[in-house]
DNA sequence: AACGCAGGCAACCGCGTCGAA
DNA sequence: TTTCGACGCGGTTGCCTGCGT
Protein backbone atom coordinates (compact mmCIF):
# COMPACT_ATOMS: atom_id res chain seq x y z
CA UNK A 1 0.00 0.00 0.00
CA UNK A 2 1.21 3.75 0.29
CA UNK A 3 3.94 5.25 2.21
CA UNK A 4 2.98 5.77 5.84
CA UNK A 5 1.64 8.98 6.76
CA UNK A 6 3.97 11.27 7.60
CA UNK A 7 2.54 12.51 11.13
CA UNK A 8 2.36 8.98 12.24
CA UNK A 9 5.47 8.91 13.96
CA UNK A 10 7.52 10.27 16.74
CA UNK A 11 3.77 11.80 17.76
CA UNK A 12 3.80 14.72 15.58
CA UNK A 13 0.70 17.25 16.32
CA UNK A 14 -2.26 17.12 14.00
CA UNK A 15 -5.32 18.95 13.37
CA UNK A 16 -5.32 23.23 13.69
CA UNK A 17 -2.64 25.46 14.23
CA UNK A 18 -2.02 27.52 16.91
CA UNK A 19 -1.32 30.93 16.37
CA UNK A 20 2.14 30.10 18.59
CA UNK A 21 2.86 27.24 15.72
CA UNK A 22 2.22 29.90 13.11
CA UNK A 23 4.25 32.38 14.52
CA UNK A 24 6.62 29.90 14.79
CA UNK A 25 6.49 28.93 11.44
CA UNK A 26 6.37 33.09 10.24
CA UNK A 27 9.66 33.77 12.44
CA UNK A 28 11.45 30.53 10.99
CA UNK A 29 11.06 31.34 7.19
CA UNK A 30 11.39 34.70 6.89
CA UNK A 31 14.13 34.30 8.75
CA UNK A 32 16.03 31.22 6.86
CA UNK A 33 13.46 30.05 4.51
CA UNK A 34 12.11 27.05 4.01
CA UNK A 35 14.80 25.26 2.90
CA UNK A 36 14.11 21.44 3.48
CA UNK A 37 10.67 21.30 4.78
CA UNK A 38 11.50 17.95 6.37
CA UNK A 39 13.93 19.49 8.82
CA UNK A 40 12.40 22.65 8.90
CA UNK A 41 10.17 22.07 11.51
CA UNK A 42 12.91 20.39 13.68
CA UNK A 43 14.88 23.48 13.10
CA UNK A 44 11.79 25.63 13.84
CA UNK A 45 10.70 23.96 17.25
CA UNK A 46 7.73 22.85 16.14
CA UNK A 47 6.18 19.25 16.59
CA UNK A 48 4.74 19.14 13.00
CA UNK A 49 6.04 16.94 10.43
CA UNK A 50 7.56 19.40 6.93
CA UNK A 51 4.55 18.64 4.97
CA UNK A 52 2.10 20.03 7.55
CA UNK A 53 3.99 23.18 7.44
CA UNK A 54 4.91 23.72 3.62
CA UNK A 55 0.65 23.23 3.10
CA UNK A 56 -0.19 25.73 6.40
CA UNK A 57 2.58 27.73 4.88
CA UNK A 58 1.75 27.90 1.06
CA UNK A 59 -2.05 27.63 2.09
CA UNK A 60 -2.36 30.48 4.85
CA UNK A 61 0.66 31.97 6.32
CA UNK A 62 2.15 33.05 2.70
CA UNK A 63 2.46 37.18 3.35
CA UNK A 64 1.35 37.19 -0.67
CA UNK A 65 -1.94 35.63 -0.01
CA UNK A 66 -4.75 37.15 -1.47
CA UNK A 67 -8.01 36.96 0.97
CA UNK A 68 -12.19 37.41 1.01
CA UNK A 69 -13.92 37.39 -1.56
CA UNK A 70 -13.44 35.97 -5.51
CA UNK A 71 -13.83 38.89 -7.74
CA UNK A 72 -15.81 37.95 -10.73
CA UNK A 73 -12.49 38.49 -12.69
CA UNK A 74 -10.90 35.92 -10.73
CA UNK A 75 -14.16 33.57 -11.01
CA UNK A 76 -14.27 34.15 -14.57
CA UNK A 77 -10.51 33.17 -14.88
CA UNK A 78 -11.12 29.87 -13.17
CA UNK A 79 -14.01 28.86 -14.89
CA UNK A 80 -11.91 29.61 -18.03
CA UNK A 81 -8.70 28.07 -17.11
CA UNK A 82 -11.23 25.43 -15.73
CA UNK A 83 -12.32 24.67 -19.20
CA UNK A 84 -9.17 24.28 -20.60
CA UNK A 85 -6.74 22.62 -17.91
CA UNK A 86 -9.20 20.76 -16.02
CA UNK A 87 -8.65 20.30 -12.34
CA UNK A 88 -5.17 21.44 -12.72
CA UNK A 89 -5.56 23.58 -9.71
CA UNK A 90 -2.34 25.24 -9.18
CA UNK A 91 -1.43 25.62 -12.77
CA UNK A 92 -4.90 28.16 -12.27
CA UNK A 93 -3.54 29.33 -9.08
CA UNK A 94 -0.32 30.44 -11.08
CA UNK A 95 -2.74 32.87 -13.05
CA UNK A 96 -4.65 34.13 -9.97
CA UNK A 97 -1.81 35.93 -7.97
CA UNK A 98 -2.57 35.79 -4.07
CA UNK A 99 -4.62 32.64 -4.38
CA UNK A 100 -3.89 29.45 -3.61
CA UNK A 101 -4.57 26.38 -5.20
CA UNK A 102 -6.44 24.98 -2.11
CA UNK A 103 -8.48 28.34 -2.02
CA UNK A 104 -9.44 27.40 -6.20
CA UNK A 105 -10.24 24.00 -5.05
CA UNK A 106 -12.34 24.36 -2.44
CA UNK A 107 -13.63 27.27 -4.20
CA UNK A 108 -14.53 25.39 -7.22
CA UNK A 109 -16.43 22.73 -5.46
CA UNK A 110 -18.61 24.89 -3.13
CA UNK A 111 -19.67 27.99 -5.31
CA UNK A 112 -18.62 27.47 -8.78
CA UNK A 113 -19.79 23.83 -9.68
CA UNK A 114 -22.73 23.71 -7.84
CA UNK A 115 -23.95 26.76 -9.83
CA UNK A 116 -22.54 25.08 -13.36
CA UNK A 117 -24.43 21.99 -12.46
CA UNK A 118 -27.92 24.41 -11.40
CA UNK A 119 -27.11 25.70 -14.98
CA UNK A 120 -27.44 22.24 -16.25
CA UNK A 121 -23.51 22.27 -17.42
CA UNK A 122 -21.43 19.48 -16.74
CA UNK A 123 -18.44 21.01 -14.58
CA UNK A 124 -16.12 18.39 -15.85
CA UNK A 125 -16.73 19.26 -19.35
CA UNK A 126 -18.28 22.59 -19.32
CA UNK A 127 -20.63 21.26 -22.02
CA UNK A 128 -23.87 20.99 -21.61
CA UNK A 129 -25.31 17.41 -20.10
CA UNK A 130 -25.50 14.91 -22.80
CA UNK A 131 -29.04 13.89 -20.87
CA UNK A 132 -30.24 17.19 -21.37
CA UNK A 133 -29.76 17.31 -24.99
CA UNK A 134 -30.59 14.80 -27.58
CA UNK A 135 -28.53 14.65 -30.48
CA UNK A 136 -29.67 11.30 -31.89
CA UNK A 137 -33.13 12.78 -32.11
CA UNK A 138 -31.86 15.66 -33.96
CA UNK A 139 -30.01 13.28 -37.12
CA UNK A 140 -31.88 10.29 -37.01
CA UNK A 141 -34.69 11.53 -39.86
CA UNK A 142 -32.11 13.13 -42.07
CA UNK A 143 -30.31 9.03 -42.21
CA UNK A 144 -33.45 7.37 -43.35
CA UNK A 145 -34.62 10.41 -45.24
CA UNK A 146 -31.73 12.83 -46.77
CA UNK A 147 -34.51 15.02 -48.74
CA UNK A 148 -36.27 15.82 -45.58
CA UNK A 149 -32.77 16.58 -43.84
CA UNK A 150 -33.72 20.35 -41.62
CA UNK A 151 -30.70 22.15 -41.20
CA UNK A 152 -32.56 24.09 -38.27
CA UNK A 153 -32.31 20.89 -37.09
CA UNK A 154 -29.33 19.75 -37.38
CA UNK A 155 -28.19 23.51 -35.99
CA UNK A 156 -29.71 22.97 -33.01
CA UNK A 157 -32.86 26.06 -33.79
CA UNK A 158 -35.74 23.95 -32.79
CA UNK A 159 -37.11 23.55 -29.83
CA UNK A 160 -36.37 20.22 -28.64
CA UNK A 161 -33.22 21.49 -27.81
CA UNK A 162 -33.67 23.62 -24.29
CA UNK A 163 -32.83 27.32 -25.55
CA UNK A 164 -31.39 28.02 -22.24
CA UNK A 165 -29.01 25.07 -22.53
CA UNK A 166 -28.22 26.22 -26.11
CA UNK A 167 -27.23 29.72 -25.26
CA UNK A 168 -24.95 28.64 -22.12
CA UNK A 169 -23.16 26.45 -24.75
CA UNK A 170 -22.85 28.81 -26.72
CA UNK A 171 -21.32 31.13 -23.75
CA UNK A 172 -19.30 28.26 -22.51
CA UNK A 173 -17.42 28.37 -25.95
CA UNK A 174 -17.12 31.24 -26.39
CA UNK A 175 -14.72 30.97 -22.25
CA UNK A 176 -13.17 28.45 -23.68
CA UNK A 177 -12.17 30.15 -27.08
CA UNK A 178 -10.83 32.96 -24.73
CA UNK A 179 -9.66 30.81 -22.25
CA UNK A 180 -7.31 29.03 -24.96
CA UNK A 181 -6.23 32.41 -26.42
CA UNK A 182 -5.32 33.17 -22.95
CA UNK A 183 -3.39 29.77 -22.45
CA UNK A 184 -1.99 30.36 -25.77
CA UNK A 185 -0.52 33.52 -24.70
CA UNK A 186 0.48 32.63 -21.64
CA UNK A 187 2.41 29.23 -23.65
CA UNK A 188 4.07 31.94 -25.24
CA UNK A 189 5.48 33.51 -22.34
CA UNK A 190 8.59 31.45 -20.16
CA UNK A 191 7.70 29.95 -17.11
CA UNK A 192 3.66 30.12 -17.63
CA UNK A 193 1.63 26.83 -16.71
CA UNK A 194 3.59 24.11 -15.18
CA UNK A 195 1.67 21.42 -17.37
CA UNK A 196 1.50 22.99 -20.61
CA UNK A 197 2.49 20.12 -23.31
CA UNK A 198 -1.27 19.11 -22.97
CA UNK A 199 -2.47 22.39 -23.88
CA UNK A 200 0.19 23.18 -26.63
CA UNK A 201 -0.11 20.29 -28.50
CA UNK A 202 -4.04 20.35 -28.63
CA UNK A 203 -5.47 23.27 -27.37
CA UNK A 204 -8.86 21.27 -26.44
CA UNK A 205 -7.62 17.99 -25.11
CA UNK A 206 -8.57 18.74 -21.63
CA UNK A 207 -12.02 18.16 -23.13
CA UNK A 208 -10.73 14.59 -22.21
CA UNK A 209 -14.20 13.19 -21.22
CA UNK A 210 -15.56 14.68 -24.22
CA UNK A 211 -13.70 12.41 -26.59
CA UNK A 212 -15.92 9.41 -25.59
CA UNK A 213 -17.76 11.23 -27.99
CA UNK A 214 -15.97 10.82 -31.02
CA UNK A 215 -17.38 7.26 -31.90
CA UNK A 216 -21.18 8.47 -31.88
CA UNK A 217 -23.33 9.76 -34.11
CA UNK A 218 -22.08 12.93 -33.71
CA UNK A 219 -20.68 14.07 -36.63
CA UNK A 220 -17.11 14.96 -35.62
CA UNK A 221 -17.75 19.28 -35.85
CA UNK A 222 -14.71 21.45 -35.26
CA UNK A 223 -15.47 25.26 -35.16
CA UNK A 224 -13.65 28.34 -34.36
CA UNK A 225 -15.30 30.43 -31.85
CA UNK A 226 -14.25 33.93 -32.73
CA UNK A 227 -15.69 36.41 -29.74
CA UNK A 228 -12.75 37.94 -27.99
CA UNK A 229 -14.26 39.83 -25.53
CA UNK A 230 -17.36 38.10 -24.72
CA UNK A 231 -17.44 37.43 -21.34
CA UNK A 232 -19.00 34.21 -19.81
CA UNK A 233 -22.39 33.95 -19.40
CA UNK A 234 -24.11 36.53 -22.01
CA UNK A 235 -28.06 36.66 -22.57
CA UNK A 236 -28.22 37.49 -26.31
CA UNK A 237 -30.13 35.04 -28.45
CA UNK A 238 -27.17 32.53 -29.95
CA UNK A 239 -29.23 29.95 -30.51
CA UNK A 240 -28.21 29.18 -34.58
CA UNK A 241 -24.82 28.92 -33.24
CA UNK A 242 -25.52 27.17 -30.21
CA UNK A 243 -26.14 23.42 -30.80
CA UNK A 244 -23.25 23.11 -33.09
CA UNK A 245 -21.05 24.43 -30.99
CA UNK A 246 -22.15 22.55 -28.45
CA UNK A 247 -21.39 19.02 -30.57
CA UNK A 248 -17.73 20.79 -31.40
CA UNK A 249 -17.12 21.44 -27.66
CA UNK A 250 -17.99 18.13 -27.39
CA UNK A 251 -16.05 15.72 -30.13
CA UNK A 252 -13.59 18.84 -30.51
CA UNK A 253 -11.05 17.95 -32.97
CA UNK A 254 -7.77 19.63 -33.36
CA UNK A 255 -8.65 22.10 -35.36
CA UNK A 256 -10.03 24.68 -32.65
CA UNK A 257 -7.94 26.89 -34.19
CA UNK A 258 -6.24 26.92 -37.45
CA UNK A 259 -2.26 25.96 -37.32
CA UNK A 260 -0.64 29.00 -36.79
CA UNK A 261 -3.29 31.41 -35.83
CA UNK A 262 -2.85 33.68 -32.96
CA UNK A 263 -5.97 34.88 -32.27
CA UNK A 264 -9.19 32.83 -32.73
CA UNK A 265 -11.37 35.49 -33.71
CA UNK A 266 -8.97 35.24 -36.72
CA UNK A 267 -11.19 34.13 -39.44
CA UNK A 268 -10.05 33.38 -43.10
CA UNK A 269 -11.76 34.04 -45.59
CA UNK A 270 -12.19 31.15 -47.56
CA UNK A 271 -13.35 27.75 -46.41
CA UNK A 272 -16.26 29.07 -44.61
CA UNK A 273 -19.90 28.58 -45.40
CA UNK A 274 -22.30 31.32 -43.67
CA UNK A 275 -25.09 29.65 -42.21
CA UNK A 276 -28.79 30.08 -43.14
CA UNK A 277 -31.18 31.65 -40.69
CA UNK A 278 -34.22 30.12 -39.70
CA UNK A 279 -35.20 30.60 -36.37
CA UNK A 280 -37.14 34.25 -35.52
CA UNK A 281 -35.66 34.43 -32.40
CA UNK A 282 -31.86 34.62 -34.10
CA UNK A 283 -31.10 38.24 -33.95
CA UNK A 284 -32.50 40.28 -36.98
CA UNK A 285 -29.00 41.33 -37.75
CA UNK A 286 -27.85 38.37 -38.57
CA UNK A 287 -30.84 37.21 -40.46
CA UNK A 288 -30.90 39.69 -43.08
CA UNK A 289 -29.83 38.87 -46.09
CA UNK A 290 -31.10 36.20 -48.16
CA UNK A 291 -29.48 32.45 -49.24
CA UNK A 292 -27.47 32.94 -53.08
CA UNK A 293 -27.09 31.15 -55.27
CA UNK A 294 -23.60 29.54 -54.09
CA UNK A 295 -25.74 27.60 -51.65
CA UNK A 296 -27.17 25.34 -53.70
CA UNK A 297 -23.92 23.08 -52.55
CA UNK A 298 -25.58 23.33 -48.76
CA UNK A 299 -29.06 23.03 -49.41
CA UNK A 300 -30.63 19.41 -49.41
CA UNK A 301 -30.73 18.79 -53.24
CA UNK A 302 -33.12 15.72 -54.86
CA UNK A 303 -30.46 13.62 -56.28
CA UNK A 304 -30.01 9.98 -56.30
CA UNK A 305 -29.94 10.15 -52.38
CA UNK A 306 -31.29 13.80 -52.00
CA UNK A 307 -28.48 14.69 -49.59
CA UNK A 308 -25.34 15.55 -50.60
CA UNK A 309 -22.99 14.94 -48.09
CA UNK A 310 -19.68 16.10 -50.60
CA UNK A 311 -19.41 20.04 -49.36
CA UNK A 312 -19.73 18.24 -46.13
CA UNK A 313 -17.45 15.72 -46.49
CA UNK A 314 -14.98 16.49 -48.94
CA UNK A 315 -11.74 17.64 -48.03
CA UNK A 316 -11.14 20.22 -50.30
CA UNK A 317 -13.69 23.03 -50.61
CA UNK A 318 -13.09 26.07 -52.94
CA UNK A 319 -14.51 30.12 -51.56
CA UNK A 320 -16.53 30.33 -48.99
CA UNK A 321 -20.35 29.99 -49.93
CA UNK A 322 -22.78 32.34 -48.21
CA UNK A 323 -26.03 31.62 -47.09
CA UNK A 324 -26.75 35.02 -45.65
CA UNK A 325 -25.02 38.19 -44.93
CA UNK A 326 -24.13 37.32 -41.13
CA UNK A 327 -20.51 38.18 -40.48
CA UNK A 328 -20.91 36.10 -37.63
CA UNK A 329 -22.09 32.63 -38.38
CA UNK A 330 -19.88 30.24 -40.63
CA UNK A 331 -19.97 26.37 -41.74
CA UNK A 332 -16.37 25.95 -42.52
CA UNK A 333 -16.67 23.38 -45.30
CA UNK A 334 -12.72 22.45 -46.11
CA UNK A 335 -10.10 20.65 -44.20
CA UNK A 336 -6.60 20.18 -44.21
CA UNK A 337 -5.78 17.17 -42.61
CA UNK A 338 -6.85 14.54 -45.61
CA UNK A 339 -6.81 11.55 -43.83
CA UNK A 340 -7.86 12.34 -40.37
CA UNK A 341 -11.03 14.19 -42.38
CA UNK A 342 -11.83 10.76 -44.20
CA UNK A 343 -11.73 9.03 -41.37
CA UNK A 344 -14.11 11.24 -38.97
CA UNK A 345 -17.66 11.77 -40.08
CA UNK A 346 -17.78 15.34 -41.39
CA UNK A 347 -14.97 17.10 -39.60
CA UNK A 348 -14.18 20.18 -40.28
CA UNK A 349 -17.79 20.64 -41.08
CA UNK A 350 -18.45 23.84 -38.91
CA UNK A 351 -16.54 26.84 -38.17
CA UNK A 352 -18.53 29.38 -36.22
CA UNK A 353 -17.95 32.31 -35.17
CA UNK A 354 -19.93 34.17 -31.96
CA UNK A 355 -20.88 37.74 -32.36
CA UNK A 356 -19.62 39.61 -29.84
CA UNK A 357 -23.03 40.65 -28.06
CA UNK A 358 -22.37 39.08 -24.85
CA UNK A 359 -23.03 41.15 -21.72
CA UNK A 360 -21.78 40.88 -18.52
CA UNK A 361 -23.72 43.53 -16.32
CA UNK A 362 -26.32 40.59 -15.55
CA UNK A 363 -24.13 38.23 -13.84
CA UNK A 364 -21.97 41.17 -11.74
C1' DA B 1 -32.91 28.67 23.50
C1' DA B 2 -31.84 24.35 21.60
C1' DC B 3 -31.25 21.47 17.92
C1' DG B 4 -30.28 19.92 13.27
C1' DC B 5 -28.60 20.74 8.88
C1' DA B 6 -25.87 22.57 5.19
C1' DG B 7 -22.11 25.20 3.53
C1' DG B 8 -17.41 26.69 3.73
C1' DC B 9 -12.79 25.99 4.47
C1' DA B 10 -8.47 24.34 6.57
C1' DA B 11 -6.00 20.37 6.89
C1' DC B 12 -4.93 15.60 5.93
C1' DC B 13 -4.05 11.57 2.96
C1' DG B 14 -2.21 9.06 -0.65
C1' DC B 15 -0.27 8.93 -5.05
C1' DG B 16 2.70 10.67 -8.81
C1' DT B 17 6.84 12.91 -10.22
C1' DC B 18 11.45 14.23 -10.07
C1' DG B 19 16.12 14.29 -8.86
C1' DA B 20 20.00 12.49 -6.45
C1' DA B 21 22.71 8.61 -5.10
C1' DT C 1 19.40 1.64 -14.71
C1' DT C 2 17.40 1.25 -10.39
C1' DT C 3 16.16 2.76 -5.92
C1' DC C 4 14.80 5.93 -2.60
C1' DG C 5 13.55 10.19 -0.50
C1' DA C 6 11.45 14.73 -0.89
C1' DC C 7 8.16 17.44 -2.73
C1' DG C 8 3.87 18.71 -5.03
C1' DC C 9 -0.73 17.89 -6.35
C1' DG C 10 -5.56 16.54 -6.28
C1' DG C 11 -9.11 14.31 -3.68
C1' DT C 12 -11.21 13.82 0.64
C1' DT C 13 -12.28 14.56 5.43
C1' DG C 14 -13.77 16.77 9.39
C1' DC C 15 -14.46 20.83 12.08
C1' DC C 16 -16.56 25.28 12.55
C1' DT C 17 -20.09 28.51 11.68
C1' DG C 18 -24.39 30.33 10.22
C1' DC C 19 -29.10 29.69 9.38
C1' DG C 20 -33.65 27.75 9.72
C1' DT C 21 -37.03 25.38 12.49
Amino acid sequence: MGRAPCCDKNGLKKGPWTPEEDQKLIDYIQKHGHGSWRTLPKNAGLARCGKSCRLRWTNYLRPDIKRGRFSFEEEETIIQLHSILGNKWSAIAARLPGRTDNEIKNYWNTHIRKRLLRMGIDPVTHSPRLDLLDFSSLLAPSLYNPTQLDVSRLLGIEPLVNTELLRIATNLLTSQCQSSNLVNQSLQQPGSFSNPPQVQDHPLTAFQPQQQLQNSIVPDIPATCTTSNAPFFGDQPQLVQANAVHLQADVQTNSWQAASQPQCDVIPDQNYVQLPTFNPQYPQHLMSQPLTADNQSFQMPNNNHGFDFSPVLSTTTSSPTQLNSSPSTYINSSSTEDDYERDSYCSNLFNFQIPDLLDVSEFM
